[in-house]
DNA sequence: AATTTGATAGTTTTGTTAAAAAAGTCAGGA
DNA sequence: TCCTGACTTTTTTAACAAAACTATCAAATT
């Protein structure tokens, strides 16, 4: 209907799309509002136009890259066949996500107190969608008999999640640094990962 | 035998224990050897007499912590009646380490790169008998035929460990300070390991 | 000879300031 | 309504002096 809007959408989709691209290859503090206005051939201004700051523009960019997440999900929700296969679904498609984006988080690595306090919305969406969706495969096992009866299946899962990103390599030698994980060693994790959704889904038997 | 050796035990001993009130209170940076010396009434040049630096005195210190713990966990190696009282016997005495010397680790909160790298040897050798004791208990388990046979019991144990490391505070609102937890959440995550044990030791049935 | 200290040297932390870089604003043009 | 150049404000960086602290050592004490 509205064409002037259809085209706001338009240029503001490139402008997230730019921005994507440095966030991801910089880093939030090392790219500048000047370099992705460059990129685009269009002033820095007019960034301001379309969005009211930097941090809404990185948490914009944020949010559809969680968006695309938690459509993955959700698409998921309610079809799995048992609970070995929801947590597996889960961690793996968490592993894919953070490996794809790896750089774009950069800033969990500093303390880069100065992000918008809304970043923790979204990081609370994702954290309750995983939730909702682990959750939910418990409570459909339970009700087909295949697990006993749990009292809280949210307590259950919320422990679950914790103990997954608890995981770190270096079982011998602990790293000094030891912030989140390097990307080479995503893997390594992710393996371990695994080993723990078959302990932990066979004590929920 | 040697008077003078016993006396400089001694003068060590009480080194130590000074040090580890000031450290306790108010952690590694912000604790001078002039305070030490001065809560002993003696000069800070004899500190330096009796030990080389300020990061070996720390060190020595927590080996000394470390020690006590160590020994609690070698006391009770293979004494346990089933998997579960293994697992909680572990989690619990971690659990009394950590809030008794709460303030003393608060180093860990802050980059403080500046400690001397035999602290990851203390560190090393306290994961090493976590896993001795549990790697244990599992294969005892094993072997009595209450549990199925596992390929590899220390690659569980520490998976397990890492898990235990993992659970935090704050489901629904993650905190923006995710570096280690705050003294009053230590009972809340105590008692989410626990579940977490529940689940695990099920698992391995 | 072993133990202790005051004085002092060397290093790290802290505070200050100026310059540079980046964020953010705005009057006005298309 | 969309866009820009010029401008203001805020943040980062660098340099440097002052203060605080670590560490050393020759000399004194036991």
């Amino acid at each position: 209907m509205n064409t002037s809007n259809d085209q706001q959408d338009i240029k503001r989709e490139k402008i997230l799309e730019a921005s994507y691209q440095r966030f991801l290859h910089y880093g939030y503090s090392k790219t500048t509002m000047n370099e992705i206005a460059g990129d685009l051939s269009m002033s820095k201004a007019l960034l301001y136009y379309y969005f009211p700051d930097k941090s809404e523009l990185y948490m914009a960019v944020m949010r559809k890259l969680a968006n695309d997440y938690l459509k993955q999900l959700e698409d998921k929700l309610g079809h799995f066949t048992d609970l070995r296969e929801a947590f597996l679904f889960q961690v793996n498609t968490h592993h894919d996500f953070i490996v794809s984006n790896y750089n774009f988080f950069d800033f969990f690595r500093l303390n880069e107190q100065n992000l918008p306090d809304t970043i923790w919305e979204t990081v609370s969406q994702i954290r309750g969608a995983e939730i909702k969706l682990l959750a939910d495969a418990i409570q459909a096992e339970v009700e087909k008999n295949n697990i006993q009866p749990v009292a809280n299946p949210i307590e259950i899962v919320e422990v679950f999640l914790d103990a997954l990103h608890g995981i770190k390599v270096g079982g011998s030698l602990p790293h000094k640094k030891l912030n989140f994980p390097h990307k080479e060693h995503l893997d390594e994790i992710h393996n371990k990962r695994l080993l723990l959704i078959d302990i932990f889904v066979k004590g929920l038997k």
